[in-house]
DNA sequence: CATCAGGGCCCTG
DNA sequence: CAGGGCCCTGAT
């Protein structure tokens, strides 16, 4: 695999609508981390994959949860022509969420017996996600009927083969490939990377973006149910994986309408002290509690969990790879 | 050693 | 519209 030397940079300041907090807003501790991409305190740097360059990104955070500012320097291999600059800014304020206003949710819900402490810990904490749709597509896929350890696995061989390595501001990353790229691949081929029956899917999405038959500038218009739609069409992609997309790359702050079969337990825990909970039931008490801000609510109950697990220095992988342990541990 | 289920989805009857 | 099968891996 060739590497790639991103040195030319220009930087610029943003300033997220208030209440924003950084590092829980661009760091999800419960998701499964990608070489595309590095937190730490205060920092976070990513690899687009944009247009027809591959871009690296350093956040710093330079302000706070009420008066929020942060200095954002781009990399990339020759200088940027403006209109990709203003390109990359704009898609920046949109995957990490900087101007939607989430005060509502914070004024309502300030004395929510069960978000009370969390709200707390995580003020300021929006939705962000620092993959474009077709990368966040590629995560759902791996992780689908797969544990942890192996979704991980998964990704790793792929960017192995497909992706390619970057390096800026002294660091090491890897950058996703494109659809176009993975469309000249063989189903064998992929299947070699053991990914067993999802090859054909690979393939398939990687064949419908490269066509255009799907649009993400297109979707960030439009409202949820149709956006769901739309998504639903991708070969692979079902309820669960739709739902993701709505909530985490659209920032559908309501977008909890079915429950995920492993996070059925955990919230019959969070939400009621119960083992199990029919999931209909957890639905009916989650859209009379928080309503069009549900799936926000619970992403703040979430990720305060494992924002837990790990300052305690529990091993995640292992407490993520085992169901029942997250449930004995959050009592 | 064999068996099984895992952060679903597609396809079939 | 319910249920079997799917790739592979690590746990039992």
């Amino acid at each position: 695999m060739n590497m790639i030397n991103l040195n030319i940079s220009f930087s610029i300041t943003l300033r997220p609508t208030a209440p924003y907090n950084f590092d829980a807003t661009v760091y999800n501790p419960s998701h499964f981390p990608t070489p595309d991409s590095k937190w730490e305190k205060g920092s976070f740097w990513h690899t687009f994959s944009f247009e027809s360059s591959i871009i690296g990104m350093k956040m710093e955070n330079d302000g706070n949860i009420e008066r929020p500012k942060m200095n954002v320097i781009f990399y990339s291999r020759s200088s940027l022509p403006e209109n990709i600059k203003d390109k990359l800014v704009k898609e920046v304020i949109w995957r990490y969420d900087l101007k939607s206003d989430i005060s509502e949710f914070y004024r309502k819900f300030q004395s929510d017996e069960l978000l009370e402490p969390t709200l707390y810990n995580l003020r300021g904490m929006k939705v962000s996600c620092e993959y474009s749709l077709y990368e966040f597509l590629m995560i759902m896929i791996v992780l689908q009927n797969a544990t942890v350890k192996r979704s991980t696995q998964m990704i790793q061989a792929l960017l192995n083969i497909y992706g390619t390595k970057v390096m800026f501001d002294d660091r090491e990353f890897y950058a996703f490939w494109k659809p176009k790229e993975l469309v000249l691949a063989s189903e064998e081929e992929i299947r070699n990377l053991k990914v067993g029956y999802r090859a054909k899917i690979f393939k398939k999405l990687a064949e419908a973006f490269a066509k255009e038959e799907i649009n993400e500038q297109y979707l960030r218009s439009l409202d949820k149910e149709t956006a769901r739609r739309e998504i639903l069409k991708l070969y692979g992609i079902g309820p669960i994986s739709a739902q993701n997309v709505l909530f985490e790359v659209l920032h559908h702050y309501d977008a909890f309408d079915v429950v995920p079969r492993f996070e059925q337990k955990i919230y019959s825990k969070l939400l009621f002290g119960k083992d199990f909970v029919p999931s209909e039931e957890i639905l009916r008490f989650v859209v009379k509690k928080w309503g069009k801000w549900r799936m926000l609510a619970l992403h703040h109950l979430w990720e305060d969990l494992f924002w837990k697990l790990k300052t305690k220095n529990v091993e995640i992988e292992k407490f993520i790879n085992n169901k029942e342990e997250i449930v004995w541990r959050i009592k």
